[in-house]
RNA sequence: GCCACUGUAGCUCAGUUGGCCAGAGCAGCUGAUUUGUAAUCAGCGGGUCGGGGGUUCGAAUCCCUCCAGUGGCUCCA
C-alpha cells in the first residue's frame, strides 16, 4: 500500500500502482471526467501511469497551467496524426505546447500547406478525436527507437533520439501515429471538443538559420466549444486594438515605401502625442537632476571601434557612409552612449560632481532584417528616451532607486498595471564571459536587488541573463494579444568607462573610473507609443491625448461663441478645436467619439446666453451644462494630478 | 534574410472556368439644409487593379520577377 497526499493536506492509502485516474474516481466521477493529468511530487504523470511510491499528488485540470499543457501537447499529437494521414511521408520535428496552444514543426517534402488547407486538416482531426483514440505509452531502448525511425526515415527524430540517454525513451501511440515523446498525455482524445488551426509559418530546425526550414503549424484546442468561440472573439478584439490600425485611424503615424520600410513618419497628431510624452518625462528627469544633451545622428567609425560596437554588431548594421574627398567613414549611430561618453570626457569631473546624468531623446538606426519589421514595435530608425548616468560605485543603489521612481511615475500616469520586472545577473559558473571585477559585479548586483526591495518592486531574478558588461533591470508589458515587449531598461555598464578611459578625481586626489548606467524608461518612443495605443485602445489619458476637447456648435450661428470658448481653453493650455462642419450634432458627436476625444462641448443658444457649455464625456454621454470657467478648472485639476512628479 | 499568405479609389472591401468603357460604402468636392447628444439629402470628381516582363485575339484574373505589407523563424547593443 502507498500513501497519497492531496493538495488540501489530506491523505489516503491506495494499492501500489494506483493511477491518478483511479485516485480521481475515488473522489468523484465528475472530477475524474475533468482531470487531464497529475502532478506526482515534481513530475507530471499520465492519468493511467501507475504510481509506485508514497507521493504528493495534484490532479490537474483545465484550470491548471500544467493541465492545459497536457491538453495542448496531446492536441499537437493528434494534429500530427491527421497530417500524417493527409500528407503521407511527412517527417516530424518537434510539437510542443506553448502559452496559447501548440505547434508542430514538420517537413512536408514536396508538399505545401497553407491556411486554405486548414479546414480539411481540422475535419480530419475532429474525425480522429471523435474516435476517442487512446494515448498508449511504451518505453523502448535507444536501439529500438533508432531502428523504428530509421525504417520511417525521419532524420529529425533520429537526431533527437541520439541526444537522449538510453533507458529514458518513450513513445506515444494514437491510432496509427507513433511519436517520440516524453509525455505526459491525456488518456484519450475525449476531452478535446474544439480544435482550430491558427497559422502556418516557416521555422528553422532547432532555431538554426543554417539548417533546414520546416513548416510550423500553430493550433489551439479547448475542452468546450464555447471556450474556442471566446478565444476567437478575443483575437478579434485584439485585432481592433492593433496599434497599426488605430495609428492609421487616429492619424498618428504612417510609413512610406518611398521613404523606406521600418522608417516611421510621425503625423502631426502622433507628434503631439509623442512630444507630450517626452515633455512629461523631461519634467520628471529635470526634477531628478538630469541635464539634457544633444548629439548628431552619425559618428566616425572610429567612435564605434572604441566602444566595441563595430566589432560586435558592425557586420549586421547599416554600411558606413563615406565622405567623397577624404574617404572618412561614418556610421549611423545605433546607440547614443558613445557620444555621451565623449561628452563626459570633454570635461574634468570631481567626485563631488557625480552623478552626472546626461539625457537625450536620441534617434538611432539599426538594421533589422526585412521580415522582422512590425509596425512601430520593430523599426529601423527610432528614438530612445536615453540617459547615461556616470556615478561612483557607492552611488549605484540610489541611482537605481531614482530610475525606478521615474518608471513607476510613468506606469502610474499611463495606468500600466500589469508589468513585470526582471533582474538579470551574471552566470557565476562562467565568469570569464563578463568584463569587470568580481567586487564590482557583486556590488552592483546587490545594489539592484536592494534598490528593488526598498522600492517595493517585485522583480524576478534570473542568473546568466546579464549583458557581458553588467547586470540589468528590465520592465516588460504585454500588448493586446498577450505578446510581451520589453520597454524600460536600466543597465549597469563597466565596459564603456573602461574603453573610453573615463575618469573622475576622487577625494584622495587620485583618478578613478566611474560606473555608467544606461537607462530608458520608455525604451523607445516608437515601441512605447505602440504598446500604449494597444493598452488603452487609442483612448489616451486626458493629459496626453493630442486633442483634449472638441467644441461642437449646434449650427453655424454659434461658431462665434465657439471661438470664444476655444480661446478661453487655449489660454489655459488646453488642446481644443471647433468642429464647424455643416453637419448635425448627432453626426459631430459620432465622429468625435470615433476620434476618441475625451471631452465634447456642445454649444447652442442656451449656452451662449448663459456663458456655459454642455459637456459630454467620451464614452459616457451627457454630463450636463456648466460655466466655461468651471469646466476649465475641472479639466486642469484632472490633468495636473496625473503628471506631477513626486519623488 | 527564410517559409507561407496578401496587395483593386484616401479608407474598408466586391469583382477568377480570362471577355463589353473596373464596382460599392465611407471619406473628398459642390449645392441644399441651420441642425440639441453616435451617421441630413442630392449631385460631382477620383483607380497605370503594387511596379516591370511574359502567355493570349483579349489579363485585375494565368506565369516569371521585383517592391511593399501580414503571420512566424533567427537576432535584438
Amino acid at each position: 500500500m502507498i500513501e497519497i497526499t492531496l493538495p488540501d493536506g489530506s491523505s489516503r492509502t491506495f494499492q501500489k500502482g494506483v493511477t491518478a485516474h483511479e485516485i480521481a474516481l475515488s473522489i468523484s466521477e465528475g472530477l475524474a471526467r475533468k482531470v487531464l493529468s497529475a502532478k506526482v511530487d515534481d513530475d507530471i504523470y499520465d492519468l493511467n501511469m501507475p504510481i509506485h511510491k508514497n507521493a504528493h499528488v495534484k490532479l490537474l485540470t483545465w484550470e491548471d497551467a500544467e493541465g492545459k499543457a497536457t491538453f495542448w501537447h496531446s492536441s499537437a499529437h493528434i494534429m500530427a496524426e491527421a497530417i500524417e494521414i493527409l500528407y503521407p511521408g511527412t517527417k516530424f520535428g518537434i510539437g510542443p505546447d506553448i502559452e496559447n496552444g501548440f505547434y508542430y514543426d514538420i517537413d512536408l517534402g514536396e508538399n505545401v500547406i497553407s491556411s486554405d488547407d486548414f479546414p480539411a486538416i481540422e475535419n480530419k482531426i475532429m474525425d480522429l478525436v471523435r474516435q476517442g483514440q487512446n494515448f498508449e505509452r511504451s518505453e523502448i531502448s535507444k536501439k529500438e527507437a533508432l531502428k523504428y525511425y530509421n525504417e520511417k526515415q525521419d532524420p529529425y527524430k533520429i537526431e533527437l533520439i541520439n541526444e537522449l540517454e538510453d533507458g529514458t525513451i518513450s513513445l506515444y501511440k494514437t491510432g496509427g501515429f507513433v511519436d517520440l515523446c516524453r509525455g505526459p498525455h491525456l488518456m484519450d482524445t475525449t476531452p478535446i471538443k474544439a480544435f482550430k488551426l491558427l497559422n502556418v509559418a516557416g521555422a528553422y530546425w532547432r532555431g538554426d538559420e543554417n539548417r533546414k526550414q520546416l513548416t510550423r503549424i500553430y493550433g489551439i484546442s479547448f475542452p468546450k466549444k464555447k471556450d474556442l468561440d471566446a478565444y476567437l472573439v478575443f483575437l478579434e478584439e485584439a485585432k481592433k486594438r492593433d496599434h497599426r490600425k488605430i495609428g492609421k485611424e487616429l492619424q498618428l503615424f504612417t510609413f512610406s515605401s518611398t521613404v523606406g520600410s521600418g522608417l516611421p513618419l510621425w503625423l502631426p497628431k502622433g507628434t503631439e502625442l509623442r512630444l507630450n510624452l517626452e515633455n512629461f518625462l523631461k519634467q520628471a528627469q529635470k526634477a531628478s537632476g538630469y541635464v539634457q544633451v544633444m548629439t548628431p545622428h552619425i559618428g566616425l567609425k572610429e567612435l564605434f571601434t572604441v566602444s566595441g560596437h563595430y566589432e560586435k554588431y558592425g557586420q549586421d548594421s547599416f554600411r558606413p557612409i563615406s565622405t567623397p574627398a577624404e574617404g572618412e567613414e561614418f556610421l549611423l549611430k545605433p546607440m547614443n552612449c558613445p557620444h555621451h561618453c565623449e561628452i563626459f570626457k570633454s570635461q574634468q569631473h570631481s567626485y563631488k560632481d557625480l552623478p552626472v546624468r546626461y539625457a537625450e531623446f536620441g534617434t538611432v538606426y539599426r538594421y533589422e532584417q526585412s521580415g522582422e519589421l512590425h509596425g512601430l514595435t520593430r523599426v529601423r530608425g527610432f528614438t530612445q528616451d536615453d540617459a547615461h548616468i556616470f556615478c561612483r560605485p557607492d552611488q549605484l543603489k540610489d541611482e537605481f532607486k531614482g530610475v525606478i521612481d521615474i518608471i513607476f511615475h510613468i506606469f502610474k500616469a499611463l495606468e500600466f498595471e500589469n508589468f513585470e520586472a526582471q533582474i538579470s545577473l551574471r552566470d557565476t559558473e562562467n565568469k570569464e564571459k563578463y568584463i569587470g571585477t568580481d567586487e564590482n559585479w557583486e556590488r552592483s548586483e546587490k545594489a539592484i536587488i536592494e534598490a528593488c526591495q526598498e522600492k517595493g518592486l517585485k522583480a524576478t531574478v534570473v542568473k546568466g541573463e546579464a549583458a557581458f558588461y553588467g547586470p540589468k533591470l528590465d520592465f516588460m508589458v504585454k500588448d493586446a494579444i498577450g505578446r510581451k515587449w520589453q520597454l524600460g531598461t536600466i543597465q549597469v555598464d563597466y565596459n564603456l568607462p573602461e574603453r573610453f578611459e573615463l575618469e573622475y578625481v576622487g577625494s584622495d586626489n587620485q583618478k578613478h573610473r566611474p560606473v555608467m548606467i544606461h537607462r530608458a524608461p520608455f525604451g523607445s518612443m516608437e515601441r512605447f507609443v505602440a504598446v500604449l495605443i494597444e493598452h488603452c485602445a487609442g483612448k489616451f489619458p486626458l493629459w496626453l491625448t493630442p486633442e483634449q476637447v472638441a467644441i461642437l456648435p449646434i449650427s453655424e450661428k454659434f461658431v462665434d461663441y465657439s471661438k470664444k470658448v476655444l480661446s478661453l481653453l487655449q489660454n489655459s493650455d488646453i488642446r481644443a478645436y471647433i468642429d464647424d462642419r455643416n453637419e448635425k450634432t448627432g453626426r459631430k458627436i459620432r465622429d468625435t467619439e470615433l476620434k476618441r476625444v475625451p471631452y465634447m462641448l456642445i454649444v447652442g443658444l442656451k449656452e451662449e446666453e448663459t456663458e456655459t457649455v454642455s459637456v459630454r464625456k467620451q464614452g459616457a454621454g451627457d454630463a450636463g451644462q456648466m460655466p466655461i470657467n468651471k469646466f476649465i478648472e475641472t479639466l486642469k485639476t484632472e490633468i495636473n494630478t496625473l503628471i506631477k512628479f513626486n519623488k
